[in-house]
DNA sequence: TTTTAAAAGCGACTATGTCGCATTACTGGG
DNA sequence: CCCAGTAATGCGACATAGTCGCTTTTAAAA
């Protein structure tokens, strides 16, 4: 299962990295020069969570968000930060707070997933 | 607009507290003895988040849980708890940990979601 | 009992996301 | 440089979640 390089994974990578900020599949499917198939944009992007190179958010729409790992792998305390969804210009980013918490002992916490939802600084 | 009391309210409600824990309407439905409509269970549950009976959780899988208010109103700081999501056993509990965060100066937080994944106390 | 408006039922509709299968096209080996 | 193996893509179908408009029912006040 080696990994090909593909003209599609390069234009999806291409595109959330220019944008700078997290992405559900229509919107890079809106923003994509070439006409790629949805399932196969989903498909890349998740290939690109299991190699570390993107990291999934799901937002209070419920829908899937992804955005670039920026220094996730290092510390091995993967993605475990906030992220901020805006309601007006309903763009997704992640904040560099990092989540703190301590549950009850038995529990073995595997995912994090943590959105705030309400105005960012551009819209109010 | 005055709110009603009708056998559905009440049968949706009394699921809920009895179960314990954040459920989904599926759930709530396969739960329940009378037969009550889809679209119905969800303006039910929709009401009673609008009243503050019950709040909504997003979870992993982008589907809406609800669960009961325990003191929610009071403090006035609403909902800011964090939930656990159990991989094996499905169920979704509020944990009593408060979520603390800062943001940046010009955000406006409206709702908060912080969901932790993983497996509970009774399934590991 | 009558009235009226909230609530419920029903059907249709819109995503979102996944899956199976046939086809295409990277990539390493010769 | 070409060929074979297999990862990746396209396409269609499907499942599920959630919403909406409209009609009918029914709780509760007059």
């Amino acid at each position: 299962m080696k990994r090909r390089n593909t003209p599609t994974k390069e234009a999806v990578l291409s595109v959330i990295t220019k944008a700078g900020q997290a992405m559900s599949q229509d919107a890079i499917e809106g923003e994509i020069s070439i006409d790629i198939n949805r399932a196969t944009i989903y498909r890349v992007l998740n290939r690109f969570c299991e190699d570390g190179v993107l990291h999934k958010v799901i937002a209070e729409d419920g829908k899937q968000y992804f955005a670039l790992c920026d220094g996730c792998d290092e510390t091995h305390q993967k993605h475990q930060h906030f992220h901020f969804k805006c309601t007006v210009c309903e763009t997704l980013e992640c904040l560099p707070n990092e989540v703190k918490f301590s549950i009850p002992n038995g529990y073995h916490v595997e995912d994090v997933n943590c959105v705030l939802t309400g105005v960012c600084k551009k819209c109010s």
